[in-house]
DNA sequence: AGTCAGGCAACGC
DNA sequence: GCGTTGCCTGAC
């Protein structure tokens, strides 16, 4: 793959790569170059790394034979203006939102990958769920070299419940090991089908399923909902979301009932309007 | 040294 | 239903 050549990846609107890799829904990618092209590398699912480039003009690069996969996992085919004419028309919490970071897109990332991630994410800082990310990788995953560099994709469900939950324990996960190794378990031994659950048409009915998971509350199920399975309308609330709904939309109330007041407000694609107030609130608030 | 962080489940009322 | 509390770990 070092071999392939680079094509450009059209997308319509705003999209800053930088701000996407920093938004709190993915945490393995690393800084890698290709000649003089600063980009960054990484493994989507099982494939072979990936290798993902913006130019100062805002012209976006892939390898060529790696593009589609790359356009998708970005949400590059996403049609932002569409997606805003959904938003509240006077909101200035979120137009504001908006203006201060305008190329943050929701990612598509691999279900089993982004469930995973965000079981292990509880009361955790980004850093450390990035170490523990790459740590689950580099021990359980499948190894890819990329130029003199190594990359590691996600383990499966199967490698992880092979682990056991005392492996998992050692690698800084806490009380989640438990949660994560039964996940596995459950995915592996197909319990739990989560090819089903992502491609389950009702919001309500695939968080119902995904919540049957030990370890899985609303707030995850709504994370790996909207940052694979598509499910825009997806709202997880986290303190920060929990924080600038209260300071700024003097919402009191908590919970299921705060959960069904973003979802009214903000419309069907709620949870996109959530990337751009998380991002916000955490560097405003 | 204690507190707290990008939740969840179990329990009490 | 609603509010508390314990839980692993590392960063400050």
């Amino acid at each position: 793959m070092a071999d392939d050549s680079l094509v450009v990846l059209p997308y319509e609107g705003s999209f800053s790569l930088r701000e996407t890799l920093k938004s709190g829904q993915l945490f393995h990618w690393e800084k890698f170059s290709i000649g003089e092209l600063d980009g960054f590398a990484g493994c989507i699912g099982d494939a072979s790394p990936s290798f993902i480039a913006q130019r100062d003009s805002g012209e976006v690069l892939s390898f060529s034979s790696d593009r589609e996969r790359v356009a998708r996992y970005f949400g590059l085919d996403h049609r932002i203006g569409e997606i805003h004419a959904t938003f509240p028309t006077h909101d200035p919490v979120l137009t504001a939102a908006i203006a201060y970071c305008p190329g943050i897109r929701i990612a598509r990332q691999p279900t089993w990958e982004c469930l995973a991630t965000f079981i292990t994410s509880s009361l955790k800082q980004v850093t450390h769920i990035r170490a523990i990310s790459m740590t689950l990788r580099q021990r359980y995953g499948v190894a890819h070299r990329l130029g003199d560099h190594t990359f590691y994709a996600y383990p499966d469900p199967a490698a992880l419940a092979a682990a056991g939950e005392e492996a998992l324990r050692h690698c800084s996960l806490g009380y989640r090991a438990k949660s994560l190794h039964l996940a596995a378990s459950a995915i592996a031994s197909g319990a739990i089908d989560l090819d089903a659950i992502e491609h389950e048409p009702s919001l309500a009915l695939a968080r119902e399923r995904l919540m049957q998971l030990h370890g899985v509350g609303e707030k995850i199920a709504n994370c790996a909902l909207l940052f694979s399975a598509g499910q825009w309308g997806a709202f997880p609330i986290d303190v920060w979301i929990e924080r600038i709904l209260r300071e700024h939309y003097r919402k009191r109330v908590k919970g299921a009932r705060l959960q069904q007041w973003a979802v009214k407000h903000f419309g069907p694609n709620a949870g996109y309007a959530q990337q751009y107030l998380f991002h916000f609130a955490r560097k405003t608030l």
